[in-house]
Parts: C-alpha cells; structure tokens; sequence
RNA sequence: GCCGCUAUCGUCUAACGGUUAGGACACAGGAUUCUCAAUCCUGCAAUCGGGGUUCGAUUCCCCGUAGCGGUACCA
C-alpha cells in the first residue's frame, strides 16, 4: 500500500510535464447555460472502417432529441485506436451522415475542422486533458501504472480459466496494483511501457439499483476490474474519456448502443472517481439481422446492407430511411405518420421510454414499403431532381437521359402520379431505370420482346395493329381513345377488349406489363407510337 | 463458463390484472382496372415452457429455456 505522500510523489514522476490540474481544464469549458428540458447530446463514433446503418440510426437518435428540446447536438469522434483507425475514416463518417440530412450543432466537420466552444472534437487531440486528468487519479491513488504486458496478461487469464474465476485484472490478480515507488522506478529506469489503470474500489458482490432511460430500473454489480486509463501509446480507452469528455462537453444525456450495457458499472464508478456528477443513460438495441432464422447483430463483415453505401448506391431515398430508422426507435410513429401523412419528421416527438428493448430486426422488405409510400407523395419534378442527383453519381446512361430530355422524364414520371390513385413502384432511385426503359429505343433495343402469340393469334394481332393505326389520333381523351379499342374488339370479334389492349401494349413497350397505356402513349407521342407499331409488325409478326 | 439484458403472429409492435389478444408489413384468396402496380374487401398467423400469487395472469413473482450483449492496452 502506497502512501498519500507517496502517490503524490508517484504522480509527479510519472508526468512531470502536467502541470495543470482538473481545476483548471474546467475553466476552459465553463459550464453551459441550459434553459428547462434543453437536451445536449452527442454522438461518438470511431473512423474504424465504411459507415455502418447502425450509425446512421444513432446519430440520428441524438440530432433529434437535441432538436426536439432546442437543445444541442454533438459530433465527436473517438480516434484512440490507431490500430485500427483507416484512412478517410472521418470524411466517411462525417459525409455519410450529411447524405442522410443529419446535422450537428457542434463538433467535427471535416477531416481537419470543427465547430463550436467545446472542441477539440477528436480525441487524439485532446490527449493532454486525459493526462491531468489521470496524473490528479494517480496523486489521489485511484489510479497506478501497470507494467504487464500482453504475455504476462495471456498467462494470467489461462490461469483464471483453469481456476473458472472471472477473467481480467482484479484485486489480487492486478500485480502491480500496490507497487511500492521504487519498484515502479525501477522499471521507468529500464524504460518498460506501462499503462495507466484504474485503482479500483468496488467489490463485485455488492449491487446496486439505477435508473436506465430505455430499460427502466436495473441492477448492476459493482466494478472491481482494474480497467486500463490510458493505453501504453498515450491514448485513453473509451472507458476513460467517456467521462471525461461528455462532463467538460456539458453533455446532459448519454444514448448509445447496448453493447455499453456492461461496462456502466465501471462507467459509475469513473465517474465516482474523477468526482463528477452522473449523467443519465440511455441504453438502445442494436438492429439486428435474420440469418438463418437465427437473430443477429447486422455485421459490417457478411452483411452488405449494414454498409450505408449500400443503400447511397442503390439511391434510397433518405427520408424513407430515416422514416424507417425512426419506426424502429419508437413503433408508435406508424400511427403518428396515419394520423399526419404530410408533416414533416421533425414533428415527431421521440420517447425515451418507446425504445423496444430486445434488438429489432432490421427488415428491409418492410424499409421498401416505407420508402415506396414516400415516393408516392413526390411531386414529379421532385422524382426528376432527386433522380438526377443519384444518377449524376452512380449511372452515367440515365443520367444523361435525364439531363438531356428534362421536360419527357417529368412527363414519364407523372405517369399516374396525379390524383386519387398514386402509382407505387418506385422504390428507390435505382428503379428508375426500369421506368424509362420504355421511353427510350436506346434502353428498349437490349430487352427481348414479349410473346403473346399463344394469347391473340399473329393475324389477330396484325389486323389490330392495322386497324388502330388508322383509328389512332394523339388527340383523344382517354374515353374516346378506349371507345376507339372496345369498337375494334367488337368489329373483329375479339371477345376480350383486354386482349385488343394487351397486342398494342406489348407492340409499344415491348411487355405485357406496363402503366397506363393511354398515358404512355400521350407522353411517347404520336411518331413514337407509329414507328414502335409499325416495326413490332414488320419485325417480330 | 461467468455476468447482465430481453422474450406476443414470419417481421415491427398494441393491450390500468378482466379484450373474441388489436394494428402494420409480408404472404394467400377475391373485387376492381386496358395489363401490372396501386386501391378495397377477406383469410392465414402469436402471448417460449413449468410452477406459483389471484375469483381472474400476455401483464406480478420464482425456476427453466432461448436470443442478444459483455467478459480486451476495440470502440
């Protein structure tokens, strides 16, 4: 056991160069003025590999209930493992979630800026505040250095195997818990690594009640695990600058993922320690994955849909993400949006308490129903635009489509857009391809021509065809133009009109499916139509 | 293994201790339309198992079981 004086002493040579003290770091982040029910969030992730759905779900959580209580939002990110730290890490967070309208207040904007009174942002910027902070806990003795090392640590868990006690470095298994000055100096001397832990105080057997945001009333056994501060390499673990930075942020409420969950009674007891005030937790799911008929979390590694690029590339729109994303976080937003099918989602108030509290699987059968709804209230110049915008990005061919016949896309994209019955298959900007296919040759020459000669005869369908080309006039109303196809069922004595229909339907788009012929024939125009009926005769009768 | 959290249709979920266990998505069938999509009906489908407490349990308690998470000088 160290003494008072010798802790003080152990302190000053393991950092000569702090010279500052808690005391004075808080003066750099003066605490914020809040006015009632105001909310400070932050949302804090690690650039360690593509953007996750998962991410876009958690920031999307703090932006909103920072929103909801005119509070502020934070952008933090965690870059203390440079191990597995990649490259352009931050730009795909930070872009990532741009792309999807989710906006902080404060915090990381780029690579190599920031903004707000708060910062550093970035962890590995403020490693002198972990440093005082962990040189005042090494002064009071509720930290010390360890020498260990990965070996010595490898054997000691084998040990505790054999043994079946619990793993890790606690009480009498932390060897260099009560290390005397000298011999810690004596391995300074011979230049060892060391890293810095916690002295822990708590004893496992003892529980202890708290009030969890999400889950309600828990109870948690106390910590006694000697958790590392601050890593050999200088930098803090998550455990460490949790505390540190959400109290000097003004951070009033953490949400982050469940996976958490376990370590909050370190996370108390760090608090405890560096003599802060606990901050309220709320703990959410992650989304999780069928596989096999078996539950999982959705994997950055097997699965492809956890990757956000998957759904940029595929051109979701970002409001029926979000709006799937937010039917996740509190179900009841399916009767909220019923009850208000065109206000914005930011009048939607989300609940701590509605969180569901197992994992929800993340369906994406059930995100394409959200987003198909969503498509369906654009107007067509919206459908034109945000199509443009994916296709500037991810396919040339439609883009040029797009950019050079501006007026004949919103045409096609008002197709049984207006009125009552709102067409939906449209589900994301990917399928827009599919819609124009029909409107231009270039598209429709690669797709191979319906058969319906088992349906409707080849004479039949060449005397339909004959017959309409004399009828046919652009200018008929819809009742005049399928007054015009049941006549010319009637004089040719095609008992089905549908038939009359389907031969021209599958003359001009080539399928048996199509929209509304009548509409894609006005929007085709006339040459269009004649050209497409005369050659489906000369080339495929 | 140990520790913790969770448990209602396939999925997301609703139900002051009293309901015929409700809705949505998906699926199936029908109606409608020039086809498809949409729309409108209809159908299919659930309280993990066992004990308690209670007149009465999806709801409260205990024990199993399962799923998830943690058990790192990763976050």
């Amino acid at each position: 056991m160290r003494t008072k004086e010798q802790n003080m002493q152990l302190a000053e040579i393991l950092f000569p160069d702090v010279k500052r003290t808690p005391k004075d770091i808080f003066k750099d982040f003066p605490e914020r003025k809040l006015k009632k029910g105001q909310m400070i969030l932050r949302f804090a992730p690690s650039p360690t590999g593509f953007l996750h759905i998962g991410s876009i779900y958690s920031g999307m959580i703090c932006v909103k209930f920072a929103k909801q209580t005119d509070g502020i939002s934070i952008l933090r990110i965690e870059d203390t493992d440079k191990e597995r730290e990649i490259k352009d890490g931050v730009s795909m967070i930070v872009e990532g979630l741009k792309g999807f309208g989710i906006r902080f207040n404060e915090g990381v904007v780029s690579e190599d800026r920031s903004e707000g009174d708060y910062g550093p942002y970035m962890q590995s910027k403020r490693l002198d505040i972990y440093k005082v902070f962990t040189k005042d806990l090494v002064s009071k003795g509720l930290a010390y250095p360890c020498f260990l090392t990965e070996d010595e640590l490898g054997e000691i868990r084998e040990k505790q195997s054999e043994l079946s006690v619990r793993t890790g470095c606690y009480g009498k298994w932390a060897k260099w818990r009560d290390a005397s000055v000298e011999e810690i100096e004596q391995m300074l001397k011979q230049e060892k690594k060391f890293a810095i832990r916690l002295y822990s105080e708590g004893n496992y057997e003892n529980t202890f009640e708290m009030e969890d945001l999400t889950k309600g009333k828990v109870t948690v056994r106390e910590n006694d695990m000697d958790a590392i501060l601050l890593k050999s390499d200088g930098f803090p673990t998550y455990h460490f600058a949790h505390p540190i930075d959400d109290t000097l942020m003004g951070v009033t409420h953490i949400t982050r993922g469940d996976e958490w969950f376990s370590s909050v009674a370190l996370h108390v007891e760090l608090f405890n320690a560096l003599g802060f005030k606990l901050l309220p937790y709320a703990h959410f799911s992650p989304l999780m994955k069928m596989d096999d008929g078996k539950k999982r979390k959705l994997s950055k590694r097997k699965d492809p849909e956890s990757a956000v690029s998957y759904y940029i590339e595929k051109g979701y729109p970002k409001e029926g993400l979000l709006e799937y994303l937010l039917n996740i976080a509190n179900s009841n937003f399916y009767d909220w949006r019923i009850e208000n099918p065109t206000v914005s989602l930011d009048k939607f108030e989300l609940k701590f308490e509605k969180f569901n509290k197992s994992g929800a699987i993340f369906d994406i059968v059930k995100l394409d129903d959200v987003c198909k709804e969503y498509m369906a209230t654009l107007s067509a110049e919206d459908v034109y635009s945000k199509a443009l915008d994916w296709a500037r990005e991810f396919d040339d061919e439609i883009f040029n489509l797009l950019e050079k016949n501006k007026d004949y896309c919103i045409n096609i994209f008002n197709i049984e857009r207006e009125g009552e019955k709102v067409r939906k298959d449209l589900v994301k900007f990917e399928d827009v391809r599919e819609q124009l296919v029909l409107f231009f040759d270039k598209l429709l020459e690669n797709e191979k021509v319906e058969d319906i000669s088992e349906r409707v005869e080849v004479e039949a369908q060449k005397e339909i065809i004959k017959r309409y080309l004399e009828i046919f006039n652009i200018n008929d109303s819809v009742d005049d133009w399928f007054g015009g196809i049941k006549k010319l069922a009637s004089d040719l004595n095609i008992s089905k009109v549908g038939d009359v229909a389907m031969v021209l339907r599958v003359a001009i788009t080539h399928r048996t499916r199509s929209p509304d012929l009548y509409q894609v024939i006005q929007v085709l125009g006339e040459e269009k139509v004649r050209g497409r009926l005369e050659n489906y005769v000369a080339t495929m009768l």
